[in-house]
DNA sequence: GAGCATTTGACAACAAGTTGTCAATGACGA
DNA sequence: TCGTCATTGACAACTTGTTGTCAAATGCTC
């Protein structure tokens, strides 16, 4: 077998995840500052996407599920969303206790704002890539997102 | 001009973004898993990689500059793992505050436990990937950083 | 319908990161 | 050498995420 034990594969996922964690810090800071005016963290804008994106209202367990994150996490944000009067709750018919969360006129606003500052910083951002390398990197974070959801169970 | 408008590489991006956001999550919950009864948590195993891979002790600036992440949130890491006997400060010749870190037996152990764990599950998890295009998607995310950092300057 | 498991929100403790501020230290130029 | 500026550690407040536990609500099985 030729030389080539010195980086394995697993080495190299290493190197990858590596990256993911440093990356993540970047783009949170990053996020913060381009909506810091608009009065919102990153955080909270991405909860108010998970409820803008979703076709009717859903309960926060639902939101937490889209996310990747847990109930509790998402319900802390959204309920000082709903102090801050960004999003309001909906009774459920089905569930008693599992309200529905919308926006309010003021959290489609909010949204929107941060929305304009997200769509040039983001073109900006692609720019000198590739759209094809771009969507090959998701996919492949997508997979290995799967496979640790699938080691969970 | 073709209709391609549907799908800028800004949105591609972001569609990029989100997903690390997840799996960023997902990385970090299975590493405490993966280690938790070596008494290390993802943080502390990261910090104690930094100090190992150095090539001599280093100040905790230079570590949290490696590492990309702020002096402070390093700093509290460094002093948890010296309070439980897993790094030890020495004098710094050339200043006098920052002191030098670096592990200690019980420090190189836990890190050379975790490790032991850590290339099983990097080997399995890399496993139906081609190596090429792990190695891509980080010198793509590498690069995005390098831009982020850049912009902060 | 009764009983039991699952889902959900509430609450709390904790881990890990950020920003901001301060004083001590060191580096560098006038 | 002196003054100024950047770096560093210490400390504090805050945000965001985790886990764990509890009771309420729902759904499912017998």
């Amino acid at each position: 077998m030729i030389d080539d034990e010195h980086s394995s594969d697993g080495e190299i996922l290493t190197g990858l995840v590596l990256e993911i964690f440093r990356l993540n810090g970047r783009l949170l800071t990053a996020g913060d500052r381009l909506i810091a005016d608009v009065g919102l963290t990153s955080a909270r804008w991405q909860v108010l996407g998970a409820i803008h994106y979703a076709d009717e209202p859903q309960t926060v367990s639902w939101l937490a599920r889209s996310m990747g994150l847990t109930r509790q996490a998402v319900q802390r944000i959204v309920n000082e969303l709903e102090v801050a009067g960004l999003v309001a709750f909906k009774a459920n018919p089905s569930h008693r206790r599992a309200q529905l969360v919308m926006l309010t006129r003021n959290g489609q606003s909010a949204y929107a704002a941060a929305d304009r500052r997200q769509k040039p910083w983001a073109n900006a951002l692609a720019k000198n890539f590739k759209r094809a390398d771009l969507a090959a990197a998701q996919v492949l974070l997508a997979k290995i997102r799967g496979k640790l959801e699938a080691d969970t169970e």
